[in-house]
RNA sequence: GCUGGCGUAGCUCAGUUGGUAGAGCAGCUGAUUUGUAAUCAGCAGGUCGGGGGUUCGAGUCCCUCCGCCAGCUCCA
């Protein structure tokens, strides 16, 4: 059979060959660290195999180690078999529900309330990666069996696991396949590495509860994640890299930095800002502000509050009165005592509730400013933006730090506009949002268009053509503007699909940040109109745009990106003068005065410390310069500077003051790319 | 909301089998005047998250509430 490597070569093996057979055929070495195979048979996609299956004639096939991503997730993957065969010794009874590989290692999820055990701790964690490094050294063949699916449920019933036996009933048969290592085996189309043994070292990292399928009125399994590896080295690297990745959670660095705080007073997920983070969040704004009104953009400003009414009418109430703050209703007109529990809440007879809401969004306010004058065809689009602060009642369990609150500010705009310019205004507010990025240096962002759920159009308003045209013209506009997305199903908002832009924070998980949304329904619902050029009252589209997302969101995504080291157009603190001795305590003042004066942000450290010390503090809260002030400085009217992060070389020797001034304005006109 | 974990001084953390709370840093006071990541000394600082219970005695054990963390569900 003849057998194409990646690289274009092509190798002749005997018929029958399996995938170790080829690695074997290439090196020896290679043979040893080959954990499975991606075969890509002539004229099909590729798919990752066992090292064992035979080769069709005619594929290409990678052979794939732990360098692949391909290799890992068969590790994992095999991992989660073993630690469910451990837990099978440990908790005899134990039913198994998945147990997939994910980015980072691999979980399973357990139902143990049949076991004499029922219920797991982080103390039982060890004992079973114990008995996996135990069973991993059996060295025990991943056996795979192709069966018919009587079989497969036969063999689920005798052994009593109604999970498997629900998985089973979602499957054909001919495609079902059982794995087995040693006295263990699961429903589970692979792949897996060839044996136990390349397991060498396991660690069981958390426990957590998983609905079943992950449907909330199902029942909750026992998820126990954990990760592995080829080598003990490289585990201990891993848990290195966690540890690093928790100096830069930006809930730390915002308490070191004196950026934000929360007050068990005030309330949860209700961040406040100290001085520091507050000129953070208003430099953004002034940067956002500015690009914006270089955008065609107006400013408008409404209240935290609205008349239930006006959410009747955008429909936000009362059907999402679960995740909102209560209403504040006038007296006599409640249908329900103040305090009922929001989950309780119907909009069955709460028709002659009158009263205010807190405002979950800001655009019934920015329609209402749409209305307020009749608009011509002439005076489209009209662009209005405001930094809107909404409050939603998420719940208790979902809060974390900035990312996910209760109290957050938008940079939102809504943009009204005809039908024939949604592109064009769809493709402006891409730019834009990429201006963003790129100031802030975010380049591994993705760009996700995020569309309806085809097997459940009832939870969106509006008819299949305008749904359709709406993700055709964000797909077009995306396009055109060289935008690569992913594209995500039943991600939409339930008005109209959106273009959502996803960055990761340090542990890895994904968040929306930047969002451009296309909305028909809001406009109708409103009654909002145009006249057009035949003098006919047409319906506006509505497009609703928040580049950052939120300022919270988008604060805390950044911290963890930078590790709190801003750049300089951004730092609280820019500069910071240091005096060698108090006697230079007075010309320190007259640079940061001379600084201060071009709109620096300078702050001197007059304390009676030695400059080592002066330094260490200033490092440690990350301010980009530091200049050392000494009497050689004073005397002849100079600067030294030394920056951030990289220590005394940084310090090029004395600097005209002046100077200095000129090349750190320059530096921030650059970071704000208006150079 | 659900599952599991956690909550001791501003921060990081000690605190034996229940015997009445400790360190470093930060802070304050004083001394020191110093050239690129921690000067020295002294002082002060805690209803051990809140409430209830068991006990002669609770930071340690039990119940309950609050908050935080990871995950699940959710995210208009």
């Amino acid at each position: 059979m003849q057998i194409t490597l990646p690289d274009g070569s092509v190798r002749t093996l005997d018929d029958g060959a399996t995938g170790r057979d080829l690695a074997e055929s290439i090196s020896a070495g290679l043979a040893r660290a080959a954990l499975a195979v991606e075969v890509t048979p002539p004229g099909c996609v590729g798919e990752v195999r066992d090292l064992d299956r035979e080769l069709p004639d005619g594929a290409t096939v990678s052979i794939l180690t732990w360098d692949a991503d391909g290799g890992k997730q068969a590790f994992w993957h095999s991992s989660a078999h073993l630690m469910a065969e451990a837990l099978e010794a440990l908790y005899p009874g134990v039913r198994l529900g998945i147990g997939p590989a994910i980015d980072n290692g691999f979980y399973y999820d357990v139902d143990l309330r049949e076991t004499d055990h029922p219920v797991l701790s982080a103390d039982d964690l060890p004992a079973i990666e114990a008995k996996m490094i135990e069973l991993a050294r059996a060295d025990s063949r991943f056996e795979r069996h192709e069966v018919s699916k009587a079989e497969a449920v036969a063999h689920f019933e005798a052994k009593g696991d109604p999970y498997k036996l629900e998985l089973l009933d979602g499957l054909e048969d001919g495609e079902i396949t059982l794995y087995t290592q040693g006295g263990f085996t699961d429903l589970c189309r692979g792949p897996h590495i060839a044996s136990t043994k390349p397991i060498k070292a396991v660690k069981l990292l958390s426990l957590a509860g998983a609905y079943w399928r992950g449907d909330e009125s199902r029942p909750q399994l026992t998820r126990i994640y954990g990760v592995s590896f080829p080598k003990a080295k490289l585990l201990e690297e891993h848990l290195e890299r966690l540890e690093l990745a928790k100096q830069r959670d930006h809930r730390k660095l915002g308490r070191e930095l004196g950026l934000f705080m929360f007050s068990d007073s005030v309330g949860p997920g209700l961040p406040m800002w100290l001085p520091k983070g507050a000129l953070l969040r208003q430099t953004l704004i002034d940067f956002l502000t500015e690009e914006q009104q270089k955008r065609g953009y107006q400013p408008v400003v409404t209240p935290h509050i609205g008349r239930l009414d006006l959410f009747r009418t955008s429909g936000h109430y009362p059907y999402y009165a679960d995740s909102q703050f209560p209403p504040m209703l006038e007296s006599g007109t409640a249908t329900l005592p103040q305090g009922e529990n929001p989950e309780a809440r119907s909009h069955e007879g709460r028709e002659d509730e009158q009263g205010y809401l807190l405002r979950p969004m800001n655009c019934p306010h920015h329609t209402q400013i749409y209305a307020h004058t009749p608009k011509s065809y002439r005076d489209l689009p009209v662009r209005l933006a405001e930094f809107g602060t909404v409050y939603r009642y998420e719940q208790s369990g979902e809060l974390g730090g900035l990312t996910r609150v209760r109290g957050f500010t938008q940079d939102d705009g809504h943009i009204f506009c005809t039908p024939e310019q949604v592109k064009d205004e769809f493709k402006n507010v891409i730019d834009l949002t990429l201006t963003v990025l790129r100031a802030l240096a975010f380049d591994d962002f993705t760009a996700q268009v995020s569309l309806r759920d085809p097997s459940n159009t009832d939870k969106y308003i509006g008819d299949d053509a305008t749904w359709d045209a709406a993700e055709q013209a964000i797909r077009e506009a995306a396009a055109e503007m060289g935008l690569e997305t992913v594209e995500e199903e039943g991600e939409a908002a339930f008005y109209g699909a959106k273009l959502d832009f996803m960055v990761k924070d340090a542990l890895g998980r994904s968040w929306q940040l930047g969002t451009v949304q296309l909305d028909y329904n809001l406009p109708e619902r409103f009654d909002l109109t145009y006249v057009d050029e035949n003098d006919d009252r047409v319906r506006p589209v509505m497009i609703h745009r928040a580049p950052f997302g939120s300022l919270e969101r988008f604060i805390g995504v950044m911290l963890e990106h930078t590790g709190g080291n801003l750049p300089l157009w951004l730092a609280p603190v820019q500069v910071k003068a240091l005096p060698i001795t108090d006697a230079q305590n007075d010309y320190a003042a007259s640079v940061a005065g001379a600084l201060a004066e071009a709109g620096l942000r300078v702050e001197v450290d007059d304390r009676s410390e030695k400059v080592g010390r002066k330094i260490r503090d200033a490092e440690l809260e990350k301010v980009p310069v530091m200049l050392v002030l000494g009497k050689t400085e004073a005397a002849a009217g100079t600067v030294s500077v030394r920056r951030h992060g990289l220590g005394d070389a940084s310090d090029q020797g004395a600097s005209e003051v002046d100077a200095l001034r000129d090349a750190l304005l320059a530096e921030i006109a650059e970071g704000l790319g208006r150079a």
